[in-house]
DNA sequence: CGGAGTCTTGATTGGGTTCAATAGGCGTGG
DNA sequence: CCACGCCTATTGAACCCAATCAAGACTCCG
């Protein structure tokens, strides 16, 4: 009696498919305005009256988190298909910055004009609703990754995470171009830029990953399955309290 | 508390409101069938097919996310008026595990009638946004605990988060009774045990706490502010690389 | 070429884990 | 009632992973 009832709660074709069905709708319902960024231009800013939601139709941006403190903490990044400025809904204001890493499109989403065209295309609604469940999913891994993986895993499953999301948006992943320096690799991961570099050293000599001649940002997966078999490996004794 | 002009998306009267707004929204738009658990019972679970949505009405739980080689992380806290299985959304299985730590009542929202209904009554959709967007503010703040603070002081700002939730839902805080063991504190802030333990026995030797005789899992906070203080002392030369 | 930014690698230190032992709370049953 | 076992919490001591400090090498670009 569990099968595939009324409504598609949840229809699953490739993630590229559903990616691409999403942008079209969104074109076709609703009067987009599209906004060209290049490296290190700031979509949305923490504090800024939220007004708008943006899609990402190409590049690559990061959620960074200022603390009161001062410091800043990389909490998301984000790929075509993918929403930005969703933790603004509930306050009113971005919660984060949202920071464009490649040259790149977004398209503004007014929240009020979503809302009011969502009632003749429930579908929007849908779309929506998957965008910030996922990212909600997504931060539940995070957690888990930072909180039970000791660094050399964490940057091995930060590996596969990129690899995952090049090829479900229709890509090749056995070649990956990071768009990130260690540093900010290290910030999003929780750790040093010397660690991140030692980890990605270590998965060289294994061969696990292979550097292309000029630039280190440029990887190289032989095998996917070789990440998560290191990322075992590396998974030894590390912290976080055991339940039970 | 920053006072603001009244007219606009969100409307902030407390907290306190906003939740018992809600609640009574629920109840007077959707046929809500109320679910009474006790400590342990199990919610929904990973895996399981998405239908439902949940409401707190009361009592406290924990999202579990177990990973695929069994190891279980909490990745966060849910209060009264919180929603539960959010996550559940985007995959059409719920992504965690959904757990009471105490008697309480949930409202089961059976997603497909709060869409139908939303149509007629808006303002369900507003709350279920809000309460995904305020989650995923909330998530991107435990990233910046984990990632910059030490020990002590995600220790301190847990105990911060717990005596906010308490006072925003109207109760005195100057007096918390955590329902969690050190290891369930301990995996939520990743880090073990021993360490939790040792860094509320420094709060407790410099004053910021103080146990209750019978039970250290009753807390007195003399003073809110103590604990900031405390979390900005122990917050020195902390991991996490530095951007720019 | 020279300088700034990035990356790698080594040596050393330290915060937090691990291991281990003890103590306290609580329910059960004699 | 106390004895017993179980679970939870505290505290100490030793170890280890990752941070810190410190060179040095590489790339890009004016």
């Amino acid at each position: 009696m569990e099968h595939q009832s009324s409504a598609r709660v949840t229809n699953d074709p490739s993630p590229a498919q559903r990616i691409a069905t999403m942008l079209a709708l969104l074109q076709d319902t609703l009067p987009v305005q599209k906004r060209l960024v290049h490296a290190g231009d700031i979509v949305c800013q923490v504090g800024q009256r939220f007004h708008s939601l943006y899609v990402v139709n190409s590049g690559l941006f990061k959620m960074v988190n200022l603390s009161d403190q001062g410091r800043e903490q990389v909490v998301g990044l984000h790929f075509r298909g993918d929403w930005l400025g969703l933790d603004g809904i509930a306050t009113g204001r971005y919660g984060c910055d949202a920071v464009a890493m490649d040259t790149g499109e977004v398209w503004v989403i007014p929240y009020a004009t979503l809302l009011e065209t969502s009632i003749r295309t429930p579908a929007l609604l849908t779309a929506l609703h998957q965008a910030m469940s996922r990212e909600l999913a997504r931060d539940h891994d995070s957690m888990l990754s930072l909180c039970t993986l000791p660094a050399d895993a964490r940057v091995a499953g930060f590996l596969r995470y990129w690899a995952d999301n090049v090829s479900q948006r229709g890509q090749r992943c056995d070649q990956i171009t990071l768009r990130m320096t260690r540093a900010e690799i290290g910030n999003y991961l929780g750790m040093t830029l010397e660690t991140v570099s030692r980890a990605l050293s270590r998965m060289a000599r294994g061969d696990v990953i292979r550097f292309n001649e000029k630039g280190r940002r440029d990887i190289q997966i032989p095998q996917v399955e070789a990440l998560t078999a290191f990322m075992q490996r590396a998974k030894g004794p590390t912290a976080a309290a055991a339940l039970h």
